[in-house]
DNA sequence: TAAAATAGTTAGCCTGGGTAACCATTTCAA
DNA sequence: TTGAAATGGTTACCCAGGCTAACTATTTTA
């Protein structure tokens, strides 16, 4: 018997090649992919980050994080801010990043709002309660392990 | 000023890395992949199916699954069940295949059903409904394009 | 103050996406 | 009815972006 929560999952998964390639379609006018873009989705909403507070935010590994990063500064698209702490580099959009943020993300609102059009707002907010509660519990379940 | 539908879908990727990093780890028990279960998956639920309709349904391109489908007919999981057009291939699970999804299914679960905990019935099926629907729209805006 | 922890990098691996080009077979239209 | 187009599948090869292991530099801590 298939239970509910196994479909949820596996359509999970079916959703999200789809939207990616998309997304990557679109940023690949921009000469930008995913992983880069998410980078400079957090620095623009949340402000200046570590390299282990970008990583860990997004589930990668360091040596992950660091690549994006490079090819982010390589972009001139970020700039490290100076800190106390030697060890850590602080990143920030540059006002090249934020004008190429703000550009692209034109781009993607049209894609976003086309493909999320009919789902009301409140039923929006119910999805990312939602799933931020799942993430939530796999980092509890990972911890356990 | 951040939109909701923006959230929504950077929720959604920051949810998918965790969930496929467990997934994966999981299914390595197992000598397996998230690419490869979720064919297994597809084959157990809704029957044979050729190359063509699983890399169509799972939206990924014919050489890639072609590729996938090698791996799990090495594994001894899969098979070719003769068909009129001598073009296709139609595949069903072997016994193998079969009794490995069960015994995989079971250690899943376990993870899915800790991770889903506190997750009405109803709103699991309301957001299998609300991504299928996301899906159909990405689905019209590539035929548009 | 020496050892442990933390931030970040480099090197090298692998999965699993993609495209281009191809063969075999089937379908269709002139 | 048959030659062209469409379809199913494969091979070869490229690339993004994950990962681990091993390292340096700096900071924290016992």
């Amino acid at each position: 018997m298939i239970q509910t929560f196994q479909k949820f999952f596996y359509q999970f998964l079916l959703l999200y090649r789809p939207f990616e390639n998309q997304l990557n379609a679109l940023l690949g006018k921009h000469g930008l992919y995913r992983a880069q873009w998410t980078v400079l989705y957090y620095l623009f909403n949340f402000g200046p980050a570590t390299l282990v507070e970008l990583a860990s935010y997004q589930s990668v590994e360091k040596p992950t994080m660091t690549r994006t990063v490079q090819r982010l500064k390589e972009l001139g698209y970020l700039e490290a801010v100076p800190t106390k702490d030697k060890r850590e580099k602080r990143m920030q959009l540059t006002e090249a990043g934020v004008s190429v943020y703000q550009e692209v993300r034109l781009t993607i609102d049209a894609f976003e709002e086309k493909i999320i059009e009919g789902i009301s707002e409140e039923e929006q907010l119910e999805a990312i309660r939602l799933m931020k509660d799942i993430q939530q519990k796999i980092t509890k379940w990972e911890m356990e392990m």
